[in-house]
DNA sequence: GCCGCGACCTAATACGAATTAGGACCATGT
DNA sequence: ACATGGTCCTAATTCGTATTAGGTCGCGGC
């Protein structure tokens, strides 16, 4: 900037207000027309550091997440809240925590914090994927910040969540209208409040029809294609096997695929299957396309991007829908 | 600092001295520790803007690249450039370029790179997935870059890109062992490197075995499952069908395992398929699991990072291995 | 009693830009 | 001739830190 004033013969305030389209700082058109030559032709790039610097700010918000590498959803995410940073002139600084052995998660998430709030980030996105209601380390709380696909177990931050519970219940009213009395929910062990609250969708939507669920209704596996696969094996084996199977996830509904496809089952005419997730290298490309719930990731993200750069020092708490996404994979219930 | 340093009765560049460990510093070991329980106490942060405005550096990487929310393998890419960057001190600044109507992706791309100059990161990583000989946009010379999963056309940057040939060549070597004689390479129409350099390991395979290719050795289709599995039922329809198919990727090969099942096709006793990129959620999942080549994603992006961060400024091209995975989908051919 | 020498610390400057009070200059009105 | 006012620009300060040339003090040796 030096430079460029020098060179134009003018002086760096000058170069300063020229550059900054600075209202009514009463430049004369002649002069900034010069400046702006003398700038494009040194090659002249704002210095992002001297100005936030000065500024106090650093256009730049923190992107704290613990699996962005692991899980699928972590892009939906990370697109999310890259738009909607563009959108306010503001950029991402990523910084994934990498599950290490020798610390625990929760120590490095709160370095993560650490160099977040040392680059002077003007807000922080903190994701904790699955893992809903978590504590919340205490530095988060000197920088305007929101969680996503997280809650503060004491509600000290505003949080953005996808509607699990009214997702799953209108998954299973689904299934319900459909004719299906005979409905399992394959789960995974109880942790993430994700599980607990597509459960309690699916115990919902049974209420409100007036149906009892079976009561081997929930089956837990693990969280797995595979897993599922075995999961899916056992339940089609009983006698009185379900005429739909509702899984926890995408994956598993693949796996339930695979059991179907080895026992000779035709999805959707001999058993209904869906998921939750919608992932998209794989529920729409299933065979049959697979009928789920469509996780907001997008959203989310900008929600959260925007609520800590606008947002006001309330907590407030926002629970995105999850849309139904009906594709082939469920039908109404063999007639037996 | 200042406040630390008034508060604890000693000047600016004493607080300086001390929070940076400054070796040979001499500074008295009591005045240290009052220093740093001070700072403790009045939570003192660094700044990171003030320090790198001073040192001339940001100790920020930034990583640009065009699809980083629609590509499975972007995932790996920014993990091993995480990692690179954390194990050098270093963060990364993404900044994922949209795909928008009304700029071309060029244009964005430039103004990708401009947004990280002005941030004065120490280096860029420039991941333009697929694409792999790319017009480089200009500024990238002003800083240390290298190229990711992309070549310069012209050669004038260090690249990092996998070794397409190589894998192809082998995995087809692998299917000629198992006996195969009659394989048809499913592909896509040309365009990105990738493409025709899997189909020429494809062929040198052949070569070096003194094996002739079938006349209708390539067929294409659009990359995608369920083009593929027309494709398959194309394929696996003609009269003289082949005994193996290697898939341009996985997702293909998974298309193909639907035709395999849709004509009753057992893999891999009646028909061995293999793939290409060794997808997480995808090939191992499979059943039976998918034979396919696994794309090197994490040593690409920690390569890149590492050789922005410590190369010289030798233009130094490198071709990271592929390595065979070898899973159930590729048996011997079945005897007639 | 003075010199010299460590040991320990500080004053001052620079990094690159934003901001603001005010200066220089000119034209106009009286 | 002089005040008034407007237009266009600049000098100087500030942001928070790293660095370095010195400054101060106490102590042992002569």
């Amino acid at each position: 900037m030096t430079d460029v004033a020098r060179e134009a013969g003018v002086s760096q305030a000058t170069v300063s207000l020229v550059l900054n389209d600075v209202a009514g700082s009463g430049i004369a058109e002649s002069t900034a027309d010069r400046v702006r030559q003398t700038a494009a032709r040194l090659g002249y790039r704002h210095n992002a550091m001297a100005r936030g610097l000065k500024l106090q700010r650093s256009d730049t918000i923190g992107f704290i997440s613990d699996n962005i590498t692991t899980t699928p959803f972590a892009a939906g995410l990370v697109e999310g809240a890259q738009h909607g940073a563009r959108e306010l002139g503001k950029h991402l600084l990523i910084v994934n925590v990498e599950h290490r052995p020798e610390r625990t998660d929760q120590t490095a998430m709160e370095a993560a914090v650490e160099e977040v709030i040392e680059r002077r980030a003007d807000g922080i996105v903190y994701a904790s994927m699955f893992h809903r209601v978590i504590d919340v380390p205490p530095s988060l709380h000197e920088m305007p910040s929101v969680l996503l696909d997280a809650q503060a177990h004491d509600g000290s931050l505003p949080s953005v969540v996808p509607d699990d519970l009214g997702g799953a219940k209108d998954m299973t009213l689904y299934l319900l209208d459909l004719g299906h009395r005979e409905i399992v929910h394959l789960s995974r062990r109880p942790g993430p409040s994700a599980v607990n609250l597509r459960r309690n969708g699916f115990f919902a939507a049974h209420d409100e029809m007036g149906v009892a669920p079976r009561p081997d209704a929930i089956v837990e596996c693990e969280v797995s294609t595979p897993s599922a696969y075995q999961a899916g094996l056992e339940i089609l084996g009983r006698p009185d096997r379900p005429t739909a199977i509702f899984c926890f996830n995408d994956r598993m509904a693949w796996g339930v695929y695979q059991a179907a496809a080895e026992l000779g089952l035709r999805i959707p005419d001999d058993l209904s299957v869906v998921g939750f997730d919608d992932v998209p290298l794989v529920a729409p490309v299933l065979r049959p396309g697979l009928t789920t719930v469509r996780l907001p990731h997008v959203d989310m993200g900008r929600w959260a991007v925007t609520r800590v750069l606008t947002g006001d020092a309330r907590p407030e708490h926002e629970v995105l829908p999850c849309p139904l996404i009906i594709r082939e994979s469920a039908g109404p219930p063999p007639t037996i």
